[in-house]
DNA sequence: TTCTTGACGCGGACCACAGGCCTAT
DNA sequence: TCATAGGCCTGTGGTCCGCGTCAAG
């Protein structure tokens, strides 16, 4: 059992990595913290406590911070669109420059009925609106939409119209791209004691383009009344197990918040040594060019339940991921790097070299080669 | 308040070609 | 079954262009 820490410390999420529980139930993890009760509260004791009385609800709180899930949100990175307290704010926009470009702003307190039933389809009010906007903070859920929806799941409808409260990607497509394999194997068998199975039932594949490089495959979640605790959840998974590929080119787009058009000269760029590219050819057989291979492996079972050990992984693993990320552009054969970088060129285009060009180039390139330290790549 | 215009940024396409991969013989 | 030849495919970087966004008038 964790043992609660003042909000104030900004340090309890480094002590250990484990998701705070509810101050009241005792069994679920906690979603947002009332300042006026200095308690942590799970989604359906928020929903509960504050929809007791007038007086209760318009307790401020805030949602708990995303990445540590022990301290309560300090502030919105717009970039990540993510809610993390001071402490995982400083640690995260501290690991590279990129990262440190990323606009956070202070998080608002929250008040009212978050899970009551006004959220939802028939105010217009959507599950982004419930997650990331704040009553009295006008304009943050506009602007985030985009990102949100990254995060969020989507409202797929399944054939009779119902609203599936879940995952709109086919379930292999989902776990490559939430990161999520890793995860099946030790998360079918663990049982939440606060997770509706049902809920996550239903999987269907993407009514639009099947590649989430578009904007079609963006989620968006409508979520019903009921089992929002569950939604939150889901909401955690979903953003916890979000990896960010960092390839140069990957296809997605991220609100165009991160360039990864990285200008870098040619000595910035991490050139992969043979060894981690045939490693890496091993355990991803290569996608094509400028895309993340979603569809190669085999389907796999959303897990739909996290024990407190996988939300701890979990943890664990968003936050060395977000540390070590790297934008800059990996490059796979250096051989070909010299051979484009000694390439004549017309506006930027490659052009055919004259014969004496080519004579030039090739005394050329090979002091260039050995000057550089490159070396033919070879087969893998 | 709405519309127009210019500035700005971002992402993708384009190009040639070395060398690996695949298939047919 | 192995070797060889030939064609196909991939990846590489600098620049341009189209599109979207935003601010100012």
């Amino acid at each position: 059992m964790l043992k609660n820490e003042s909000p104030g410390d900004g340090g309890g999420c480094s002590s250990n990595n484990w998701a705070r529980v509810c101050d009241t139930c005792r069994a679920a993890a906690c979603t947002v913290y009332c300042r006026a009760d200095s308690a942590y509260l799970c989604a359906g004791c928020d929903a509960r406590v504050h929809a007791a009385n007038r007086v209760a609800s318009r307790h401020e709180r805030v949602w708990v911070c995303e990445a540590c899930e022990r301290a309560p949100a300090a502030f919105l990175c717009k970039a990540d669109a993510a809610s993390l307290c001071t402490a995982c704010d400083a640690d995260i926009h501290s690991a590279n420059p990129l990262a440190r470009r990323h606009q956070r702003v202070p998080i608002l307190p929250i008040s009212g009925c978050l899970y009551g039933p006004q959220v939802g389809p028939a105010t217009g009010e959507t599950t982004e609106d419930m997650f990331m906007t704040q009553e009295g903070e006008e304009g943050v859920g506009d602007e985030d939409d985009e990102a949100v929806s990254w995060l969020l799941l989507n409202p797929a409808k399944n054939s009779n119209g119902e609203n599936n409260n879940g995952f709109l990607f086919g379930g292999g497509e989902v776990d490559e791209y939430l990161d999520l394999v890793e995860y099946n194997s030790n998360s079918c068998g663990d049982q939440n004691q606060y997770s509706d199975q049902n809920n996550l039932q239903h999987y269907s594949v993407p009514h639009q383009k099947s590649c989430y490089g578009g904007d079609s495959v963006v989620p968006v979640q409508c979520a019903e009344a009921a089992g929002k605790d569950q939604l939150h959840q889901q909401y955690h998974n979903f953003h916890l197990g979000l990896e960010f590929e960092s390839s140069s080119k990957a296809a997605y787009s991220y609100n165009g918040s991160i360039s990864h058009s990285v200008s870098i000269s040619s000595m910035d760029v991490g050139v992969v040594p043979d060894s981690t590219m045939s490693d890496a050819s091993i355990s991803h057989p290569r996608p094509p060019k400028g895309t993340i291979d979603l569809f190669s492996s085999p389907p796999m079972q959303m897990p739909s339940q996290l024990s407190p050990r996988d939300r701890e992984a979990r943890v664990l693993r968003y936050r060395e991921k977000k540390k070590t990320r790297k934008f800059e552009k990996t490059i796979r054969y250096a051989s070909r790097k010299a051979y484009a970088e000694t390439r004549p060129r017309i506006k930027g285009r490659f052009a055919k070299r004259t014969d004496v060009e080519v004579e030039v180039d090739q005394l050329f390139s090979t002091t260039i080669m050995a000057e550089a330290g490159y070396r033919v790549v070879p087969s893998f």
